[in-house]
DNA sequence: CTAATAACGCGTCATAGCAG
DNA sequence: CTGCTATGACGCGTTATTAG
């Protein structure tokens, strides 16, 4: 798409997220209220607890209120009514208890703690890091590293490294270089021990015995940060004793780096867990379909059984 | 061919619900 | 009570599709 429909196009966008919304709602769920504003949802969202789809339309064939008495309801019997918000998985496993060819969402086991699931199959990482651009950095006991990228499946997204540091041509450096399989030189990543890893800017400080720092391997760097945070970075410091307002600005930086990455994380199992369960009420609509269609089938033939034509 | 629209995914924020 | 997780909602960007 060319730079001017884009322009174009993000000034429709914001109506047509509505009408996507609209669209996304258009299943019967009675959460529907368009918002063009994040004032106006907070708004909504505080008079009317969001429930899934699903779960909201079960809610609302409950209770069945007329909208007048919304005022007698107080805050603690709402909360009774709407309950708690339901998992997909929790939906998910409840309805294939029911069905036997719905499959089940699998539990989550070791990985359940955030972590990115490509990356399990690792040995023992001692600290995950994350780049700028979202790859993930394991860096295992013997000083090993793996990268993996997050929308990779299991071990494809592993990337090679070799270091090399008795030979690196800077004190106290350390060349990091793998094969990205979309290097866009921007990667940037800290390592322990206030030590950070760089792209390898400086041609120089390319050791010439590493053949592979020349051509799509990149080369990197392992070396004592800089006094500023460069954007997009974060660190995993201990938090030990902080003493000056910087370094509680730094922890408090690095805190909601972190948030912010578990959060991210968060959401996109929470699609993956969403897409898959409306999947599976897909296909639990088609079985019921053909059960209905079978039903009606087999009722219509009793009925002629039973009821012959009197001529 | 170009612009408009639809569909999708992502990052982020706010918040309900839960565990410790 | 506090911190964490899961999830709805929003805004944005990208890509595919459609209409003129």
């Amino acid at each position: 798409m060319s730079k001017s429909g884009k322009k174009k196009y993000i000034k429709t966008n914001i109506r047509q997220t509505a009408m996507a919304t609209l669209d996304s709602q258009q299943d019967g769920s009675v959460l529907g209220t368009v918002m063009g504003s994040r004032s106006a949802h907070l708004q909504t969202r505080t008079a009317q607890t969001p429930v899934p789809a699903v779960a909201q339309v079960a809610t609302v064939t409950e209770t069945d209120e007329p909208a007048d008495s919304e005022g007698i309801i107080d805050s603690h019997k709402q909360r009774e009514i709407l309950s708690r918000r339901p998992s997909y998985r929790r939906i998910l496993n409840e309805l294939s208890s029911d069905v036997p060819g719905v499959p089940k969402i699998e539990e989550e086991k070791s990985e359940e703690g955030g972590r990115p699931s490509n990356i399990s199959s690792m040995a023992v990482p001692t600290s995950i890091y994350q780049t700028s651009t979202g790859q993930y950095i394991a860096i295992a006991q013997g000083g090993a590293i793996q990268i993996s990228n997050p929308g990779s499946e299991g071990v494809q997204g592993l990337q090679a490294l070799t270091m090399t540091s008795s030979g690196a041509p800077t004190p106290n450096a350390t060349i990091v270089q793998y094969a990205a399989q979309a290097a866009d030189g921007t990667q940037q990543f800290f390592v322990p021990g206030s030590q950070v890893v760089v792209p390898d800017e400086d041609p120089e400080l390319a050791p010439s015995h590493m053949a592979a720092a020349t051509g799509d391997m990149p080369a990197y760097q392992i070396r004592a940060p800089a006094t500023a945070l460069p954007q997009g970075m974060m660190m995993a410091a201990s938090p030990g004793t902080l003493h000056s307002p910087q370094q509680l600005a730094e922890e408090a930086t690095r805190k909601r780096e972190l948030r912010l990455m578990k959060n991210r994380e968060a959401a996109k199992e929470c699609r993956r867990r969403k897409k898959e369960y409306v999947k599976c009420l897909e296909s639990r609509v088609a079985v019921l379909e053909v059960q209905n269609k079978k039903l009606i089938e087999e009722l219509e033939t009793l009925k002629d059984i039973c009821s012959p034509k009197a001529d």
